[in-house]
DNA sequence: CTCTGTGTTGTTAACGTTAACAGACAATGC
DNA sequence: GCATTGTCTGTTAACGTTAACAACACAGAG
């Protein structure tokens, strides 16, 4: 058993040593095994096999002034959106030999520089923020951090960097528009605690403008402090809805989870959707088609702002030059109508019970 | 500007530099600032400000011959309880400064040795496996890596070293226990290509042991090939489940996912859960509290999975005793008993309408 | 038979940090 | 007054790797 402090495992030098060649040798064996000659090149390749010999990135890394970390901050896991887009951002980056350190930072906007400063004391090569926003000293800690840095999720209005995301604003105006188009006239928004989440207040504001062009009432809104973005938000919400705005036709709820929680309470009151209640969502989950009445929302190629975020950042880190044409991207969304929002084909209502 | 290599950033040399002390000093002040004069102190501090330094944790961690790092291996996010375990375990390392890095492991189990040789690349102080199987190579890699390894989500036969988890042959035992106890005896038990997943796996073999224990007939299992584990899976398996066991009264699903697609295809064909037909789940998701009827299912602790994971392998990399009492945990789960699966108590029946 | 490449391997000096020890100096005990 | 202790800071040698360059052998060209 080799005398290594290191675990246990094995290093270069014993590599080198058990294979007779020098340091360097072994390094090329590994990385650039072409430029060896044939006999070398096994002879090495034999005992590293033997060894079991894993090469140490963070020693390449502080050597070669490189880096293979990608750090992603991401406020909350248990959004499938932010999942997708990790999945995304994953699979591109594996391609390149990086990876993912992950800085969830779901917790007091105050630690937020110090949870940045940690994280970049890994030196990372480059900076991913999925759907997060931060304080003044985060934000210049960032500012300094010297990496590319990438937000995800947003097109915000002063960005730091580059940019993978797409309008909210505009969100919350095609389902107002959608709805208004379906003959609507009262509808309410229906959010979370507004104030700490600035993407809900761009679909708010998205939503006020529509219905002000429009000529409709646009001061029907309804917040739940409580639970943020929750199914729970949602149920506790639209009683509210139905309480203050009795004669509300349809409601255009924050997220799909708040929808949901909305749906399942008008069932469980008798309020039928969409015929007394029309619904809207947001972000097209798992659930959504599958919900009776299947739910209108707006649907966001998540995995694909991973990838993109994901190759963004690999070209600002292998050029150093900064190709300003793709510094900006709007992915879009696309908004799916389906029978929470419009009066039921027949082909979409409860069907009859089986085999009769 | 510094000329520094490091991406424009300070190093403890220029820190030192500035202060007019040495490197060490400089060190101490990051890491044991109670040992200097407080004039020196102070001056140190001073200049890391200015400098905007940010030790360089991988350097520190070779030098030192640490690791702050925590690799997790974790086949797919987008399971709920996954993301909660992941919360927790960064919740907890967090107090001891340790990051993580993901693996998420969802492709071929082919390349599983190679994922998991990269991972030990970036020397991490330990490992934990959130509900994944392995190649035999990748079990040889995992048991020659010299790290401490938790596997979480389950109590396999032949642990590879640490074990945070609990018995899914249980689970699907209480669950079919459960039903028969509400007077069903026509079980069909609706899975997912088990195959491939050893959990579901266990979780049939506890319903037919227990189905065969009282006497029942324990064959009735329909398995969905194309959708592992999702609510389509449910959608579409509900279906034959109709049809080449019309007699069932109750179905136990694999999970909360496939579930609800079981519910609403229910919904869809007007066949009435629970009435004429009880279901179960596995996983307590958020959703299923709020399905119309709220869903019977089992609930996990999965973020205390995350913490009781964290504490044994901080403790094991501190303290190289291994204290074999915390081996290896069985953290239970508890069967939450709603309306999907009892007859249901007038008081969660369909309300009336609102307002009349 | 020397010269010039070409292909292959080795040597040295970093990368940014820390552990271990060494030294300087002041305060204390006898 | 002199050794002894304690407090603080500095020096040296690593950690495991890679970039850059040096060195060597051997081939073919002239």
């Amino acid at each position: 058993m080799p005398k290594s402090t290191n675990a246990g495992r094995a290093t270069l030098k014993e590599v080198a040593e058990l294979a007779g060649v020098s340091l360097m040798t072994v390094s090329r064996a590994v990385r650039h095994p072409e430029v060896l000659a044939e006999t070398t090149r096994k002879k090495v390749q034999a005992a590293i096999k033997k060894l079991n010999y894993i090469p140490d990135d963070a020693a390449g890394d502080l050597s070669s002034r490189k880096s293979t970390t990608v750090a992603v901050v991401i406020p909350s896991l248990h959004f499938e959106g932010h999942a997708r887009t990790l999945d995304g951002l994953s699979s591109e980056l594996r391609k390149h030999g990086l990876y993912i350190l992950i800085a969830d930072s779901f917790y007091s906007r105050s630690e937020d520089a110090e949870l940045l400063r940690r994280i970049l004391g890994r030196r990372p090569a480059g900076l991913v923020l999925i759907n997060s926003a931060h304080s003044s000293e985060g934000v210049e800690v960032l500012q300094s951090a010297g990496v590319p840095v990438i937000e995800t999720w947003d097109i915000p209005a002063n960005p730091l960097d580059s940019v993978v995301g797409f309008s909210h604003a505009e969100v919350g105006a095609a389902l107002t528009t959608h709805l208004i188009d379906q003959g609507h006239e009262y509808i309410t928004f229906l959010g979370g605690p507004l104030d700490t989440d600035p993407r809900g207040n761009e679909r708010l504001a998205g939503f006020k403008r529509t219905m002000t062009e429009r000529g409709l009432d646009a001061s029907r809104v309804v917040t739940v402090e409580q639970d943020h973005l929750t199914i729970n938000a949602g149920k506790i919400g639209i009683a509210r809805v139905l309480d203050r705005f009795p004669d509300t036709t349809a409601s255009i709820c924050l997220t799909d989870r708040v929808a949901m929680g909305a749906m399942m309470e008008c069932r469980r009151r008798g309020v039928s959707v969409p015929d007394d209640l029309a619904l809207t969502g947001h972000g097209d989950f798992e659930f959504s088609e599958h919900l009776v009445p299947s739910l209108t929302t707006t649907r966001i190629d998540a995995f694909g702002i991973g990838v993109h975020a994901a190759r963004i950042l690999h070209e600002r880190i292998t050029t150093n030059s900064m190709n300003d044409t793709e510094r900006h991207v709007d992915v879009g969304f696309e908004v799916v109508v389906r029978d929470s929002s419009q009066a039921m084909r027949p082909s979409t209502r409860v069907k009859q019970r089986l085999h009769d």
